[in-house]
DNA sequence: TCACGCATGTAAGAGGTTACATGATTAG
DNA sequence: CTAATCATGTAACCTCTTACATGCGTGA
């Protein structure tokens, strides 16, 4: 009877928008970035549970060109049920990070590669924030909306903002352990070629 | 026959010094804080595992007053495989935030819980921060070590920084977010007592 | 012709949590 | 007297990933 955060997630979106599974799975791996990537399947066997506990409804649409599709649409109890959830305690999150553990034997290996390392996840998070930054940009230009904290867009800026400053701060990371590399090379004796 | 992440988190654990199983579990939730809080039902099969892979050997330790024990110490295949795990590629890290979703449901709440709510979170990640402060200035002390790249210490140094960059920017956010609504509830509709 | 987008799902397995079991010593 | 610390483990369960299955239309 107990819904999983996954099912809260779908249930967030939905209180916005009807989607279909393939929509909500596509939402969550894009740009707009809300939350994290899940699978198709998790997503569409989490859709009938929360159709089972009478949480969403669906309606289905029949396609000539394209597979038949079930369009979700969040029920009066899925939205009370969201809302009473949305301001209950939660635990803080727990970051199950390898590179932190990589960086952690830094001490027993070749600064060359772990620089390579670093650089790579350097660039990518730098991507991801210009990503974001774009997003940024797209919803300030509508500015009424970001006041309003009866809109979804209002929500959206919300958690843009954490992902920016995740981002922001992961790069600037790797950049740091990056530069601590390259000093620490400079003190320590240059590799017998 | 493959290590898990858990393995490898142990195995860098052990690659700096001998622990029990109750050590490392003990490390992984302290202060100190390395990596993340794994149950000691992980703990335990998973250094089993990682002697019948010969990664780790043991020493029964037989004890009187306390249960006996097994001091764990990786040899030098874990070590050998360890380093080169260390620089080879991952993907980056998967955030599951509850924090974030229930963030992304604001719009339909009311401000004053939710406000409640981060303010929790902000105070949270504020005190996590003073903890890793106080390891910083320890680790600080003796400077060497930092600027020496074959020294634990170092990589301690690497991680810490992390850890404090993102409670940091964590608490920021949250502090951000309250003062957001706070901000909005002067623009909406007084509520009805 | 081949891959991609649309669209929904099942099955097997890996990873992680919660609960349970045991038992002595020590601090409040 | 009760709770915490030390110390190791098993069993059941939940969550999440990977692999598999199907099939049409469109653009390169």
């Amino acid at each position: 009877m107990a819904v999983t955060t996954l099912g809260y997630a779908l249930l967030s979106l939905l209180a916005v928008k009807s989607y279909t599974g393939y929509d909500l799975g596509r939402l969550m791996r894009s740009p707009i970035s809300v939350f994290w990537e899940a699978r198709y399947s998790q997503i569409y066997p989490e859709l009938s549970r929360l159709e089972s506990q009478g949480l969403v409804t669906y309606q289905a649409v029949t396609q000539h060109d394209f597979p038949d599709k079930k369009i979700y649409t969040i029920t009066d109890d899925g939205r009370a049920l969201l809302r009473i959830w949305a301001t209950e305690p939660v635990d803080p999150p727990v970051i199950r990070d390898e590179l932190v553990i990589k960086a952690y034997s830094l001490w027993m290996v070749d600064p060359e590669p772990a620089q390579e390392l670093f650089r790579y996840h350097e660039q990518y998070h730098l991507a991801k924030l210009q990503q974001y930054e774009e997003v940024q940009r797209d919803l300030e230009a509508s500015p009424e909306a970001l006041n309003d904290p009866t809109s979804p867009t209002f929500a959206q800026y919300i958690i843009l903002q954490r992902d920016l400053g995740f981002e922001r701060e992961y790069a600037v990371w790797c950049h740091w352990v990056v530069e601590r590399l390259e000093q620490t090379m400079r003190f320590s004796s240059p590799p017998i070629n």
